[in-house]
DNA sequence: CCTATACTTCGGCAAGTGGCGAAGTGATAA
DNA sequence: TTATCACTTCGCCACTTGCCGAAGTATAGG
């Protein structure tokens, strides 16, 4: 019960939900997420500490730079169709169309740049 | 996207996740709804008028009574697909076990009882 | 070493949520 | 009509949540 409240907590938040079906195109950093829903880092940083620990998400770290992606594979059956279950029903939602596309800028952006651009 | 919000926002709490798992074996009142979670009637009925809005849950008034149900089939995709997923998620959750074997004699249990029963 | 940087944690604030009891609503029953 | 009853709405309180900027952590580079 514990768990599941997790993730459904984790998924009643309008950020939170953007920035898992961003990550559905694939990893990306934290400065990608802050690029693409606009919030400070800080936030942005709780938010996915959110979905890790509800198991949506996991990390994996680069030097400086922390990569997050789903956990479709290797967590719960029930973080899975959870995931699966968020898919099917955002798909074409205007504001995550826009995010896709927003996100095609951003992949080809240099992350150097990206990082800049919020630290002023 | 207001619309799902709406349904993990729901989704995001004890009392209305096992309210909701609890009409998976059929349509309840209030007072047995009120019965089974132990909280105060105003509080209950907030908790599903929150699962109404979401479209997770109908009523069917019948005298002074309102009966809840699941919408599974007339209501959108995106929430029975919900509802299955909570069923899946939930079903072996000791909670929801106890919740069940409470239900049994509630079903049972003469509703003008269930009634009185808080009242004092 | 020291600096810069990518991210996290802390502290604080405004807004939202879950809880209750009291009052209100609408339908049955006397 | 009047009273009772099942449920809802209102008002209030404690607690949680989302947000930010400031301070802290850990890693790369000079």
């Amino acid at each position: 019960m514990r768990d599941f409240l997790a993730i459904t907590k984790a998924l009643a938040d309008e950020s939170r939900v953007r920035a898992t079906m961003a990550l559905a195109g694939g990893e990306l950093c934290l400065c990608q997420l802050i690029e693409l829903l606009g919030l400070a880092p800080s936030t942005v940083s709780k938010h996915m500490a959110i979905l890790h620990r509800a198991r949506l998400v996991e990390t994996r770290k680069d030097g400086r730079w922390i990569y997050y992606r789903l956990a479709k594979e290797d967590g719960l059956a029930c973080v899975a169709a959870g995931l699966d279950w968020l898919g099917e029903c955002l798909a074409k939602e205007p504001q995550i169309r826009l995010d896709a596309k927003a996100l095609k800028k951003i992949r080809k952006t240099d992350r150097n740049e990206l990082c800049a651009h919020y630290r002023n």
